[in-house]
DNA sequence: ATAGTAAAAGACATTATTGTCCGCTACTAA
DNA sequence: TTAGTAGCGGACAATAATGTCTTTTACTAT
């Protein structure tokens, strides 16, 4: 569905988030023993997600990774996947045509867009917040 | 979603089946044209498909692959797609876990299990008769 | 100011996927 | 029986994804 790095971005976000709910910046060796990936290649992930501004990052001790208040509420699934995997989710054909076009649609092309409608709309309805609250209470975890 | 070689997979046994329907015999180097698709390539996929049963081979002039008669209208996208990608997209966990636990679920387990639910039945509820037959008569495209 | 810290950036290494090539085998038709 | 055909199988090549390492840059606390 997502590449790796797209996977370790989402669970490198929801624990930022968690910790930036209160008020925590988190350091990138954390970040991966929490969300168990592997270290260097995350920080190559989390520098996209900075230039991306969907988080930031603070060089220098007590540095680290957060993410705005005001930002805490409104980043969804959908902008992190867009980041790392790009549109490929939405725009590609199933079936690897050139182009996913209603003209010249390919065979699954109206099954394809059922399930990839259901999928953004969960995608852009879904905020790192809410996933975080879940781990936050016990009911889901970043690793294992 | 699929790899490239499940992609040119679906497509190859789509083409397969039309043509079986017909009750002809396609060559590789017909399939590869008609799908687009790399022809050696094509030929590994092909293969995979034939150990697994989905389509048959044979040797020679006159010879080709088709489909039996009898499984013309039996074979379904879930067939294709586990003999190349295998289970993956119905048992991996969508944030990359060690492995899909309902009993200790990643942040986003319950939004992804309605997606797979989704996709799982469309998988297994579309045959490649019926996405054949879409092609036969024009309203879709294997190619382009 | 300076020493220490942590992220940024770029080069590099490894692995998986995709794709190609070629000799071998099975088969058919003449 | 023999020549030609077409899929099979294994080895190989190219590319993309994943993962690592090292140096540089920015910062902060002392
Ligand atoms: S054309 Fe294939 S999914 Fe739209
Ligand atoms: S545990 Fe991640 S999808 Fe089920």
């Amino acid at each position: 569905m997502f590449s790796k790095a797209c996977k370790y971005g989402i669970r490198s976000v929801i624990y930022i988030t968690k910790q930036s709910q209160l008020g925590r910046k988190v350091g990138l060796k954390e970040i991966a023993k929490a969300v168990d990936s592997p270290e260097a290649f995350t920080a190559k992930i989390l520098q996209k997600l900075c230039r991306s501004k969907i988080i930031k990052s603070e060089k220098g001790p007590t540095g680290g990774f957060f993410i705005d208040e005001d930002k805490l509420h409104s980043v969804c699934l959908s902008h992190v996947v867009s980041t790392i995997d790009g549109d490929t989710v939405y725009n590609d054909c199933g079936l690897g045509m050139k182009s996913c076009n209603p003209k010249k649609p390919c065979p699954v092309h109206n099954q394809f867009m059922v399930i990839r409608n259901n999928l953004k709309t969960m995608l852009e309805t879904t905020t790192m917040h809410s996933l975080a609250s879940g781990v936050k209470s016990g009911l889901t975890f970043l690793k294992r």
